[in-house]
DNA sequence: GAGCACTGC
């Protein structure tokens, strides 16, 4: 066991005050307020502009009011986006009370599964989420006179498309009656790049709410985190005044630990006269919310709450009371490996910007430290921005969407920071195999002219070029001389329709054609969502043992099945919570899957799919799935270890996988491969098919290759 | 033999 001794404490550099404390401005209101009527005569001349902003200023519930109030005209409608679902509800409802207005009526809001809106609605707010969606019927944007998109600096997904799509409806709608107002609001002043994107737009600063926030950096560097991190609990909670503390580490397993080694090194140290307790409290998402809501609820006065939290106490969850911050400078990200075929989750360093949102948390109610376990040198030598997930995951949906759109050149799309061709081409590539998109000759005057007149061909050099595409060696047209343009099919435009990806949403018409419609809802909704088990750390005492009895939804035939088996148990119980904890199920999970099948019969129906079910030939769900997932096969070779049949690289079955509890079977399709750690590629989950489906279900191009 | 965080008319 650790314990914090006096010659190994981590010592940090004398503290630097960086701004004061104005308590006045809770009662005189936001800082916003003073800034209004310049903002107005501002938003009323430009076409675009960026607020600059922290989260406190008040500019997420106030621009779009003064948008709403002093800039559309009569009748306009101001549609607010923000990345996540809670915000977006919270926002809907803050902003429609200060207007003491009925939810709904002349604010509302419009998330997945759940709206509050009327013809009568003015000031929408939804999440970027929807906003992508509503472009595939809706490119211009039409039924909005301003666009706000809110907490840019995030870079998530949807909020990069969303922004770009914007872009496109902005110029579409140029020098019409009806032109469209962008606003884009974001919470770091490095905006250059941001700027440069929207035409040199202006940036209008509104200023936050000055709160007192100290950084201490360490003195020298750290050689390990977490001993540094158990080492300044201590220092803080021995030597500084009462407020609570959020930790930052990377994920579960380690908070877990650090929590088990914090909880034994207090009882030692309460020991000592004058020593406070301490309650350590874990927060990462995959807790049930019961638990993660203890972080929520006071302590005694006489103890300090220690929470040990991911990534989500960055963003997506405030906990009050914070007054001391420890930010590890370390954090997990998930990339797309497009040669690998794979996510990989790996720790790396955070950028400054990370940094910057972690310290913030501290002293939101009073004046705060944030303690840095890295040296000022390591942050000024770290990315000032994180990578945009947009340059970081698969793109196969986010393409489709876009061609769904109508964007003319999705191989050239204009997003702020483009993802690397080979990342567009793999998921091209993919949406071609799964028949969704054709590439089709463009005779343009200029190729005619060169391929009549003189005959020109790519070189050879450049004719064989080879890339890797989802880790296959294909060889790629010279794109220079490339007059392909690429077009979605008509089973392009249906997959399009189904908020899945597009393999599962192939492997859900083909359920429609083998007459199995039923049943593969319930296998899309369930392979869309995280996984419905516990693990360890989120089970109860009795977990194990219930864990256990879980067993007996185990199908031979893996896990989609199970899976499918756990999610019929759960509506047989009639969507029972306590059902849900006595099984050590993951309930939230379970309901989203539910509300998934729900959204995606929905859109078979209205799609004109008739409902079909194959009680009694179980074996054609399977084989309705190979139509969709047949990219992710996997062989067993005859030295009983599996290889991929696209990649041809070896890959493990996944330590959580059904299968592992049978034998091992020829052909399985998995659903989602991770790298990193010993050992290599692994299929987190997987379903045994038979060779021959996979046979019917491949394209004639693979089927060749793969020899099937 | 191991899972950061979000999201989808």
């Amino acid at each position: 066991m650790m314990a914090p001794r006096g010659d190994s404490h981590v010592p940090y550099k004398r503290p630097r005050l960086s701004s004061t404390g104005d308590l006045a401005n809770d009662r005189l209101g936001l800082p916003i307020a003073e800034a209004r009527q310049a903002l107005v005569s501002q938003f009323r001349r430009l076409d675009t502009a960026i607020v600059v902003g922290d989260t406190g200023s008040g500019k997420s519930t106030q621009v779009p009011q003064y948008l709403l109030d002093h800039v559309v005209p009569r009748g306009g409608v101001v549609c607010v986006s923000q990345p996540r679902r809670v915000a977006a509800i919270a926002l809907a409802s803050r902003v429609s009370s200060e207007r003491a207005s009925v939810l709904g009526a002349q604010v509302g809001y419009s998330v997945r599964f759940e709206r509050a809106l009327s013809p009568g609605t003015t000031l929408c707010f939804c999440t970027d989420g929807v906003l992508c969606r509503e472009a595939i019927s809706d490119p211009r944007l039409a039924r909005y006179d301003v666009l706000v998109l809110d907490e840019v600096h995030e870079r998530a997904l949807h909020t990069d498309v969303a922004l770009a799509l914007a872009r496109a409806a902005q110029g579409a709608r140029r020098g019409t009656r009806r032109p469209l107002k962008l606003v884009v609001m974001t919470a770091t002043p490095d905006v250059l790049r941001l700027r440069r994107y929207l035409n040199g737009a202006p940036v209008l600063f509104v200023r936050g709410r000055q709160r007192a926030l100290e950084l201490r950096h360490a003195k020298s560097p750290q050689l390990d985190y977490l001993h540094a991190t158990l080492v300044t609990i201590f220092q803080v909670h021995r030597e500084e005044d009462r407020g609570d503390i959020l930790v930052f580490l990377t994920g579960q397993d380690e908070i877990e630990a650090t929590a088990r080694i914090c909880r034994q090194l207090s009882r030692v140290a309460v020991g000592n006269a004058g020593v406070h307790r301490i309650e350590v409290l874990p927060l990462y998402s995959a807790l049930p919310p019961t638990v993660q809501q203890r972080v929520f609820s006071p302590v005694s006065p006489d103890c300090r709450k220690v929470v040990l939290a991911t990534n989500i106490a960055e963003t997506s969850l405030t906990i009050p009371g914070i007054r001391y911050v420890i930010d590890s400078g370390v954090v997990k990200i998930k990339r797309h490996n497009a040669e690998l075929g794979a996510e990989v989750l790996a720790v790396g360093p955070v950028a400054q910007s990370q940094a910057a949102q972690r310290a913030g948390r501290a002293g939101r109610d009073g004046p705060g430290i944030c303690f840095r376990l890295y040296t000022h040198k390591q942050f000024m030598a770290l990315s000032p921005l994180a990578t945009p997930e947009i340059q970081r995951c698969d793109l196969t949906s986010v393409l489709l969407n876009l061609l769904a759109i109508g964007v003319p050149n999705v191989e050239d799309f204009d997003f702020m920071d483009r993802p690397s061709p080979d990342a567009i081409q793999a998921s091209l590539q993919t949406l071609q195999w799964l028949g969704a998109v054709k590439r089709i000759e463009t005779i343009t005057q200029g190729a005619r002219g060169m391929q009549a007149d003189n005959g020109v061909r790519p070189s050879k050099s450049t004719n064989e070029e080879h890339s890797t595409i989802n880790g296959m060696v294909v060889k790629t047209d010279d794109r220079k001389n490339n007059q392909k343009k690429i077009v979605l099919t008509t089973l392009g435009r249906t997959l399009a329709a189904f908020p899945l990806d597009p393999q599962l949403a192939k492997a859900l018409l083909a359920g429609s054609e083998l007459s199995c419609l039923e049943e593969m809802l319930t296998f899309a909704a369930v392979l869309s969502v995280d996984s419905f088990f516990l693990t360890s750390a989120g089970r109860s005492k009795e977990g194990d043992q219930a864990a256990t009895a879980c067993l007996r939804f185990t199908s031979p035939d893996g896990d989609a099945p199970t899976l499918a088996a756990v999610f019929r148990a759960y509506l047989a119980s009639g969507s029972n919570k306590t059902w849900c904890i006595e099984n050590t199920l993951n309930h939230r999970n379970l309901r989203l899957a539910s509300e998934v099948r729900k959204q995606l019969r929905d859109i078979c129906v209205k799609l004109g799919l008739k409902m079909s079910s194959s009680r009694n030939e179980p074996s054609l769900p399977l084989r309705a799935l190979c139509r969709g997932l047949f990219l992710q096969a996997v062989r067993l070779r005859p030295d009983r270890k599996y290889e991929s049949f696209a990649t041809h690289r070896p890959v493990t079955l996944g330590p959580s996988s059904a299968l592992r509890a049978v034998s091992l079977r020829p052909v399985v399709l998995h659903h989602g491969l991770a790298a990193g750690g010993s050992a290599g590629l692994s299929m987190r989950r997987a379903t045994a098919v038979k060779s021959e489906w996979l046979g019917e279900a491949l394209p004639a191009a693979l089927a060749h290759r793969w020899m099937i």
